[in-house]
DNA sequence: ATCGGCTCGCGCAA
DNA sequence: TGCGCGAAGCCGAT
């Protein structure tokens, strides 16, 4: 078999523009959007592979994009502190790197100026950048392939959408043995040369100048994106945190968690350099298996989730269960009601849910196990299941630095509309069937009072 | 401290 | 067709 016919034969690889490859081509392509790293890179490795074969160069291009939703100076920076890092270590591999800004950032535009002998791309089941490669894939006329990176075991493998964890776990961990090992990495033999008129932005120029972003939320202090800041917190966690991770992580008042999830978001760490070191990481094994459920199994959930479920960020994303019993408490009496602007202030009776409200606006990361309360709340103190889901998410996005990402669309959908949950009695108002959380027994189980202290003297 | 009931539907065994 | 069981639930009984 022709060695590029078996290259997109691997799982990982969807083809969505086929056809001979194109000879004449200057470099294969690589248009690198949720995947910004140069380690553990399935997406990078299909490109220098294919790019050996028919002996060119590899060249990596990065579009910033001016108008992502809910995105803000306080993600950019973090995206923006990944890319200069990403620069070097491209070059130091003999990959080509072109970095374009809103307006001048079309991928159409830069792959016919480039003339691609193929083009990779990589995946993220979100709407507005699954758009994008559908475009691009209109727009080419050379082959356009894409390369799950993004998770461990390649979303297409599940098929459809699954309806909860119990039926994603046996599937995911028959493919483990196959799909969670080391990603090889290969050495790219023909060096990417500059092209004259070929324009790049540097990296190290202040590319986010000039874009139509919000500045209203600015950027945090205390996490620096990049593959080598990821390492380090990683090293960290395993290290410091993830001994008594199985008990520790449901408590917001300790150290506990990871934090690595704004790092996966923006692809700087991939999922399998961090399962395959917490894997061989000397610690417990209750402890690891905690972890690797977080980061797996719920994390592949997730993805999931947004893959399969054109809904994933509104209530029609519900199981007929739960839209049932929402529908039958829609006229419940609010006891409170907040407008998006108070909850986004952080003005309500509840100094808990304060407390963790402004530990994400303060420090862009809310605690795992307060997102679920937080959200539950939400949905009490609105006007409707809808409007709720809505301010959720529009509050999720716009602080956390995890934001925009399918775990927190599946997060506020469990907690919201039930989304890979079950029916709980009894029946509460407003709730129906969706489980509940009270406010004294999720105070009690954890020190809340350590915790509201912690927020407001170094909001988290 | 621990237990059962609340309640739904998937996926598998039969 | 029946049965087991599930992301973090709550609450009251023991």
């Amino acid at each position: 078999m022709d060695p590029l016919e078996k290259l997109h034969q691997d799982a990982r690889v969807t083809v969505r523009r086929g056809g001979p490859m194109n000879s004449e081509g200057r470099a294969v392509v690589y248009w690198m959007q949720r995947a910004q790293r140069v380690i553990d890179n399935p997406a990078l490795e299909t490109a220098v592979h294919a790019a050996n074969l028919l002996k060119k160069p590899v060249v990596v291009f990065v579009s910033v994009v001016g108008d992502y939703p809910n995105a803000n100076l306080r993600s950019y920076t973090f995206f923006a502190e990944g890319i200069r890092a990403l620069a070097p270590q491209l070059v130091r591999r003999g990959i080509g790197f072109v970095l374009r800004a809103w307006p001048a950032n079309d991928v159409n535009r830069f792959c016919d100026e480039v003339n691609p002998c193929l083009v990779i791309g990589d995946e993220n089941p979100l709407r507005k950048p699954e758009h994008w490669r559908q475009s691009l894939s209109k727009h080419l006329r050379v082959p356009f392939w894409t390369v799950d990176a993004d998770v461990i075991v390649p979303g297409k493998l599940l098929l459809k959408e699954q309806y909860s964890a119990r039926t994603i776990r046996p599937r995911i961990s028959a493919l483990l043995d196959e799909f969670l090992v080391p990603v090889a990495e290969s050495r790219p033999q023909v060096r990417w040369r500059s092209v004259k008129g070929l324009h790049s932005l540097s990296p190290d120029s202040d590319f986010l100048q000039g874009l139509p972003i919000s500045r209203s939320v600015g950027p945090v202090g205390s996490l620096r994106g990049g593959t080598a800041e990821g390492l380090s917190l990683l090293r960290r966690f395993l290290r410091e945190r993830l001994p008594g991770y199985a008990e520790g992580r449901n408590y917001p008042d300790r150290e506990h968690t990871s934090r690595l999830s704004p790092y996966l978001h923006f692809g700087h760490l991939g999922p399998h350099t961090i399962a395959l070191a917490v894997r061989g990481a000397e610690v417990p094994t209750e402890d690891k298996a905690a972890f690797l459920e977080q980061l797996i199994i719920r994390r592949e959930l997730a993805v999931n989730f947004c893959r399969y479920n054109p809904h994933y960020d509104n209530l029609g994303c519900a199981e007929p269960w739960a839209l049932r019993t929402l529908r039958q408490h829609a006229r419940d009496e609010r006891e409170h009601l907040y407008t998006e602007r108070q909850l986004e202030n952080a003005e309500t009776h509840d100094p808990l849910w304060n407390a963790a409200q402004k530990q994400m606006v303060v420090s862009g990361w809310m605690h795992g196990y307060l997102r679920m309360y937080w959200a539950k709340k939400i949905l009490e103190w609105t006007r409707s299941p809808e409007e709720a889901f809505a301010i959720a998410v529009r509050l999720n996005d716009r602080y956390e630095l995890d934001g925009r990402d399918p775990n927190g669309y599946a997060g506020i959908a469990w907690a919201i509309a039930g989304k890979h949950d079950r029916a709980w009695g009894p029946e509460r108002p407003v709730y129906g069937k969706i489980r509940y959380m009270s406010h004294a027994s999720t105070s009690s189980k954890f020190n809340s009072k350590a915790y509201i202290a912690m927020v407001n003297s170094r909001a988290g």
